[in-house]
DNA sequence: GCTGGCACTCACCGGCAACGAGTGCCAACC
DNA sequence: GGTTGGCACTCGTTGCCGGTGAGTGCCAGC
């Protein structure tokens, strides 16, 4: 029994059942892989691996296609990761050249990604917790109100409506501006609450001091906050009925953002690694009938990942390849 | 041949095949509503109907289902909008309460009115062609490499990485900020590309001077573009089979932001009135099997929208009266 | 340990009959 | 003329049946 043609088997079977979505016998197996023994024997060899729990047939009369635990140590034995084409390689160099700021760089990240998969795509926003204030600034809209826009030295920008609960004069918003900057201007996103405290107004302008302490807390801790964009969830369409028709709960999840980080948290890490989560595997229940391929990426430290979901009978090959090299790509860039 | 109680016929075969999905027959007509005659009378309505396009058949031996042209009598003979229940009265203004800036108030409003109608929903961000440049900052974040943020007074942020092509001290860079915000102060964004011309700078700086100039420029044509929200994709999922099984089209639709702005762009606009585009009314292929119902927003000037799609086959009275109490209750929020 | 042979299982397909929901039409009625 | 009860007809649905074939499991022999 040897034990390394039953690998081949199970990989023969892996791959033509991506390939065609057909449960795969023994007879289809010998004529299109050569394996150098007959039906008969691989017959032997399925009926060993149907043992181990690694592939399975849908009803009596049928071949047999790979279960969860079967994707799995095919993943597992996977020693080369397929290289992509050259074409691949120039798409991602294409797409990712120029100057781009954050948004606009993960943006393209993640069509990229699901282009070149075929799949649906997650990239997690870079977690900004080393992220230091840079500049903080205060426009008035309307008497008494202003725009708080906060801005950090990677990059990242964002704003929120306050409500001063008084009216304040351009000179006095002029003059909190150059306090909060005076304390602000470099501190970590995790201790602008503390700094915070430092910050002094005269008497009369408390409640507007307030009330912008207040939202530039806020503001600090939606930097912080994890986020992550998608695309390609048409894709889930093409995939249909192998989901068992739960695309729903999959585009309700799709909608929660903190769903999908979850999702993404509770995967293994090896840094470096691409990691493969297989249905089951997968923490949440909506995802039993998907597989996640996800990476982190990144220079020290900066902890995000990109990923791949698609159903389980995916081609994890060419998806492992993909995710791979457009996490290297980006990490190069964001070394810079 | 009373032509009114053909109308009431039409309705009723509506609302039954809205509420259960099914071809409905004379019978059942006449035992769920009191239409005061036989099954057979309605049979002939029925076939006058059918003769009118308004009712089909999908097979000889079955009853009778709308076409769209039916939706489309039923829904231009509803003379009274169904009014909204009290529990959702009172959930749209606790949505939709305190202080919320532009996005912040958008993204609840389209979750909302998911959440109200179990469709997807599309709001279209206010065009801003009337604002104006409230403010523009420039935050270094490296050598020779700028943030420029564009604040409005209608309160939208964008920002933008530029290179440029120099590098640039913290006193020339202040001195660039102070040189763009006084030239384009108060500037409308439609006018911005002209009045940058106005920008001058010391000649030493002409080629920072010329990057930052380019990245308002776009920054600005980023702020009149028209964007739009989107909430409750899931919910298609459960309309599934009805569809045709074209889901697909419709995610990759969605995706596309242009897309749907041109498909919210197509239909007819009458100011404070909810507009229907049912079936192949709509101006793009793959939303031949479904229906918007949609209405402007915004006060004066303001021209925005929002809208719900959904299968043909879908509650309208109930629909339009969301559609229309969201869009009336975020105009006069907007109005303040 | 591999192989050829063989009996067995079972999904799939086409044909067929029974069923029933729903229709169209017609003669009679108000 | 509009309405009604009656009736024949259509046709999709369901269930049953036998044939077919892909694929398997097992066994005896090499």
């Amino acid at each position: 029994m040897s034990d390394e043609r039953r690998t081949r088997v199970l990989r023969a079977i892996v791959e033509d059942y991506v390939a065609t979505n057909e449960p795969v016998g023994s007879k289809a197996l010998v004529d299109k892989h050569e394996l150098g023994v007959s039906s008969a024997t691989i017959r032997n060899d399925m009926a060993a691996l149907e043992a181990q729990g690694l592939i399975a047939q849908p009803h009596t009369s049928a071949g047999r296609i790979p279960t969860h635990m079967g994707y799995r140590v095919f993943v597992d034995r996977l020693d080369e990761i397929k290289p992509l084409t050259a074409a691949e390689r120039r798409a991602i160099a294409r797409v990712l050249s120029g100057p781009l700021d954050v948004d606009e760089m993960l943006e393209r990240t993640v069509r990229l990604l699901s282009g070149l998969t075929h799949q649906v795509a997650l990239v997690q926003y870079p977690t900004a917790t080393k992220a230091a204030l840079r500049h903080i600034e205060l426009v008035d809209l309307a008497p008494g109100r202003v725009l708080a826009v906060l801005i950090t030295d990677s990059g990242q920008v964002e704003q929120r409506l306050v409500d001063l609960g008084q009216t304040v004069g351009e000179d006095d918003l002029a003059g909190l501006r150059d306090a909060f900057n005076r304390e602000l201007r470099g501190v970590r996103v995790t201790a602008v609450a503390a700094a915070l405290a430092a910050v002094t107004a005269a008497p009369e302008l408390a409640a507007a001091r307030a009330a912008i302490a207040q939202a530039i807390a806020e503001l600090a801790a939606l930097v912080r906050q994890e986020r992550l964009v998608m695309a390609g969830a048409a894709n889930l369409a093409r995939a249909g009925r192998e989901l068992g028709e739960h695309i729903g709960p999959l585009l309700e999840a799709f909608e929660e953002q903190v769903v999908m980080l979850r999702l993404l948290a509770s995967m293994a890490d090896e840094p470096d690694r691409v990691s493969v989560s297989i249905g089951s595997e997968n923490a949440l229940e909506s995802f039993a009938t998907t597989s996640v391929v996800a990476s982190s990426y990144g220079v020290d430290g900066t902890e995000a990942r990109l990923a791949v979901l698609g159903p389980t009978r995916m081609d994890y090959p060419t998806t492992m390849s993909a995710v791979r090299a457009v996490a290297r790509y980006i990490s190069v860039i964001l070394a810079e």
